[in-house]
RNA sequence: GGGGCGUUAGCUCAGCCUGGUCAGAGCAGUGGGCUUUUAACCCAUGUGUCGGGGGUUCGAAUCCCUCACGCCCCA
């Protein structure tokens, strides 16, 4: 048997100890375990307590077993829960000898229950000194290497409870998003916004330029398509005469995947009726600090070596101006669009001939002048063809009155002074429908409930879209998207 | 779509350039010892489709081709 037991594998080993389970009566999957505390108030409630002495109270732990150094007849466990970690003091003279002799059937990774005094011991580690250890669930597979952990990035992804189960960088993510979608619920509520739920299946993907997801509803014997985007159903909120309304929801997009890109994301849109694109300015950030301080306590943060400091004021310039500055000569709105291809032709910049001015201004924004703007940075005043419902400029009508938010090299915020003129907005996608046909398979589609919605009258509002994740990516200093996203898209496993 | 890098034990990795005891280490596991450890330690010990397929060669983890998957960069 011990020779057998030696040839055998790890997954193999744990359902011999499983089957040895049983065969004493010990069920290897409780039902429950009925805890009194967790391992940090343990921390919390007895951090006075002294090296070698006994706190005299008793307590009921629960988590998973992560650590084990046996010392014969006394051995030093590491129990786990979501709170944090604590020691297990485990010797054979607490615990009675046919229970210490029973460890031998547990494995790194089990979870259990243990009963037992709170103590700390000699060398000044706060423990629970079990008199009772109960298993509540067999691990059957091993955790990863307990020094390095998982580094196999595709691993992680597709086991992401690995990587929580061994990695603090891991758990301390996802308490951050945790907090950071808080402070942005509670900034928007406490601005009087109203959290609303608008479609996810929809039958026309507006709100962005982007290929959507197409899926077809039975029933109605339609194709319908998950929603590139919260922007249209909003506005018909704020033609409901909703004055302030947000949501947080996931869209999709059916583009590449990449550090910047997943196919889902979380997307944050608020609308105000009687706001421009300054007051949304002001908006984002108010929502930028508010997320700094959640996540990272201060309103600065490291990005990529680079300390950013949210407190200095944010430049605000136009897209021409960026570009302009970014190629070194004079480039505006009355750029002809041949000069603008021979700016791209002589930095290597790829454009379609057909493109307008416009696109291939932003094209040349967002390939040279983007990944440099590390410190959050406003630009402004986009052209119309890229922005088909952005308000036209008060001063230029060529230019829209839509900004961007660029932090970290990547967009963060778009937002606009919203169009509220249906038949500009219906010329609008007149102008996308003719890019469409041009081959722009990102063409904002034509909408007529949209128009209709319009045509019933908005109020002037200004609107903004700001992603959750990248911007999550930013503060934390993320090396990818696929880090704050708990289960990034993966090609399926064979 | 193009380019670069990667894929070796359950996990973390070395070996590849320069083909020939090159199937290796640590962790995890197994057996033994140990009543104050902190990646515990000490002794003993098992572990492989070297990503798949094809080729070159007397001989391939190693060189070549190809496919798959992943990561990064570019379009």
């Amino acid at each position: 048997m011990t020779e057998d037991a030696t040839a055998q594998d790890v997954l193999t080993v744990r359902r011999e100890k499983l089957e040895r389970l049983r065969a004493k009566g010990i069920e290897p999957f409780a039902l429950r375990f009925d805890r009194d505390a967790t391992t940090a108030e343990i921390a919390g409630k007895f951090a006075g307590l002294e090296p070698g002495e006994d706190s005299g109270q008793v307590v009921r732990v629960a988590g998973r077993l992560v650590g084990l150094r046996e010392h014969g007849k006394l051995s030093f466990g590491v129990l786990r829960d979501g709170t944090g970690d604590v020691q297990l003091f485990l010797s054979a003279e607490t615990l009675g000898a046919d229970a210490y002799a029973a460890l031998e059937d547990l494995d790194l990774g089990d979870w259990i229950g243990a009963e037992g005094e709170v103590v700390r011991t000699k060398r000044g580690e706060l423990s629970v000194r079990p008199a009772r250890l109960v298993l509540l669930t067999k691990s059957l597979r091993p955790l990863p290497e307990k020094w390095h952990g998982l580094r196999d990035v595709e691993l992680r992804y597709r086991r992401r409870y690995l990587d929580l189960a061994t990695n603090e960088e891991a758990r301390a993510r996802l308490a951050a998003r945790a907090r950071m979608l808080a402070a942005l619920r509670g900034h928007l509520d406490g601005l009087g916004f109203v959290e609303v739920e608008t479609p996810v299946l929809q039958p026309v993907a507006g709100g962005g330029l982007a290929r959507p997801f197409v899926t077809h509803h039975g029933a109605l014997d339609i194709d319908m398509y998950l929603r590139i985007a919260l922007e249209l159903y909003l506005k018909r909120l704020l033609v409901g005469g909703m004055e302030r309304v947000y949501e947080i929801g996931r869209t999709f997009r059916n583009e590449g995947i990449s550090p910047k890109y997943n196919p889902e994301f979380t997307m944050l849109e608020a609308y105000q009726a009687y706001g421009t694109y300054e007051d949304m300015m002001d908006l984002t950030e108010g929502l930028v600090k508010a997320s700094a301080e959640a996540v990272n306590g201060s309103r600065t943060y490291s990005w990529r070596g680079t300390g950013v400091d949210l407190d200095r004021p944010w430049p605000r310039i136009t897209l021409h101006d960026a570009v302009a500055e970014a190629v070194g000569r004079d480039v505006t709105t009355d750029t002809p669009v041949e000069d603008l291809q021979r700016v791209a032709d002589e930095r290597g910049v790829g454009y379609d001939p057909a493109w307008p001015a416009g696109k291939l201004v932003v094209e040349l924004f967002e390939k040279l002048v983007e990944s440099n703007l590390v410190a959050p940075t406003i630009v402004k005043d986009f052209p119309r063809e890229v922005s088909p419902l952005a308000r036209p400029h008060r001063e230029d009508p060529r230019v829209t009155e839509h900004f961007d938010l660029i932090m970290g090299g990547v967009e963060i915020v778009p937002a606009y002074s919203e169009l509220t003129d249906p038949d500009e907005q219906r010329a609008r996608f007149e102008m996308q429908r003719a890019q469409a046909a041009a081959g722009d398979d990102e063409a904002h589609p034509f909408d007529q409930e949209f128009l209709v919605a319009l045509e019933h009258g908005m109020p002037p509002a200004g609107g903004m879209g700001l992603g959750v994740d990248r911007l999550l990516m930013v503060l934390t200093d993320a090396p990818s998207l696929r880090e704050v996203i708990l289960f990034p898209a993966l090609r399926p496993e064979s």
